[in-house]
DNA sequence: GTCTATATTGTGATAGAC
DNA sequence: GTCTATCACAATATAGAC
C-alpha cells in the first residue's frame, strides 16, 4: 500500500507532475509515470481513470504554484517598494525551486486554452492588489507616473524569464555551467527590485 | 506540383511551421500537417522522410526568428539607448507578428536539450555586442552601474514575457479582449525602454 | 489494491499503382 | 510527384486473476 509513508494515490501524483512539467502532456505516456511511480501502469487508471483527469490534477496543483501568491504580501503593511523586494525574494526562490513550471503551464494553456480556462479563470490572481497601492503612490507623488498594468508584467515577467529560459541563458551566457547561473539567479532576487525601484522612484 | 505559387516543399514547411509552432512536437501528428498542406500524408515523408527531420528543418527557422537579431542594431552609430529602443521596437514586432514562437522554442528546449544543443549553439546571439557599450557607459559614468548580463536578461524578458504568456496576461488584466491585448503590447514598445533607461540613467 | 494480459485505437513510415 | 493501402508499433484503457 504505502511507499516511504506515502499513500499511492500520492506517489502516483508526485510522479505525474515530475513527468508532466518536463514533457507535456504530449510528451509523457502513462507507462512513464507508473516507472517514475514505481508501480503498475493499471494502478493509475484504477485511481485516475484517465490520462487526462490525471493531468488536469497535477496542472490545477502547478498552476497554484505558479500563479504568484500576492495577497499576504501586497494585504501587508509594507510600503510598496518593501512588497516589491519581498514579491520578487519569494517568486524567484519559488520559481527556482520548480524550474519546469513557466514553460508547463504557459505551453499547456497556449496549445489547450479551452481545456484549462476554467483552472485558469477560477485560481486566477488580482492584480488589483498591486495595481491599487501603485496608484497610491503616484497620487501621492512618491514615485514616477506608470501604467500600474505595465508595471505588473514588468514585475512578474523579470522574476520569470531567466528560468522559463534557462538552457538558453545558461547556454549564451555561462557556457552551460550550472553552479554560475544559479548564482546569477540568487543575484536576482535582490537585482530585479533594484531595477524596478530604480525606474519608478522619483529623481 | 505547385499551388499559390509555392512548391510543395515549402507548402508542407509552411503548415510544418504553423502546426509545430502551436502544438509541439509530441503533439503534432503527421496526419494534420498533411491536412493542413491539403496534400496527402505520404508526401511529408517523400520530401522529409521523418517527422524528426521536417522538425528539426521548422526548428531552425523558427529559432533565426526567436533569436533577437541584434547584429544590425547594437553595431550601428546608435547611443546606447538609442539601441535600447530600437531592439524593444523591432523585436516586440516580430513576437506579435509570431506569437506562438516563444513558448514553442522554451519548451521544445527544455523537455530535449541535446537535441537541440547544436543549433541553440550554432545561431547563438553573441550578448557580448550589448555587453560592451553598457561597459562603455558605465565607465564614461552615463548610467548606473549594473551587471550587463543581468541588464540583458531584462530586456529580452520583458519583450518575450507578455507574449509568451498571452493567455494569462489576456485573462487575468483584458478579460479576453484581444484587442485591448494588443493595445498594450504596442505601447509596450515604448514602455519598456522608457523603464530601463529610467532605470540606469543617472538621476 | 495490485498485478498480467489483452483489446483498441492512433501514428509514423513504407510499398506500390498511376 | 502524388496518391491509396497497409504494416508495425506504441499508447490509452479495460478485464479479470490474485
Amino acid at each position: 500500500m504505502a511507499r516511504q509513508n506515502l499513500k499511492t494515490e500520492d506517489i502516483i501524483l508526485r510522479a505525474a507532475k515530475k513527468v508532466f512539467t518536463r514533457k507535456g502532456y504530449d510528451g509523457t505516456t502513462m507507462q512513464e509515470i507508473a516507472d517514475e511511480a514505481r508501480i503498475n501502469k493499471a494502478l493509475l487508471h484504477y485511481y485516475y481513470r484517465t490520462k487526462d483527469k490525471l493531468f488536469l490534477k497535477v496542472f490545477r496543483i502547478v498552476f497554484q504554484l505558479f500563479v504568484p501568491k500576492m495577497g499576504k504580501i501586497f494585504s501587508s503593511e509594507m510600503t510598496l517598494f518593501e512588497k516589491i523586494e519581498a514579491f520578487a525574494d519569494t517568486y524567484i526562490q519559488i520559481l527556482i525551486n520548480n524550474p519546469y513550471i513557466p514553460v508547463f503551464v504557459m505551453k499547456e494553456i497556449t496549445s489547450n486554452p479551452k481545456r484549462l480556462s476554467n483552472t485558469v479563470k477560477y485560481l486566477g490572481v488580482d492584480p488589483e492588489q498591486l495595481f491599487q497601492p501603485i496608484r497610491d503612490e503616484i497620487k501621492k507623488g512618491n514615485i514616477e507616473p506608470i501604467d500600474p498594468r505595465q508595471l505588473f508584467v514588468n514585475l512578474i515577467g523579470l522574476c520569470i524569464f531567466p528560468i522559463a529560459a534557462k538552457p538558453m541563458v545558461m547556454a549564451i551566457m555561462f557556457n552551460n555551467n550550472e553552479e554560475e547561473y544559479l548564482k546569477f539567479l540568487q543575484e536576482r532576487k535582490k537585482e530585479v527590485p533594484r531595477f524596478i525601484i530604480n525606474s519608478i522612484r522619483k529623481k
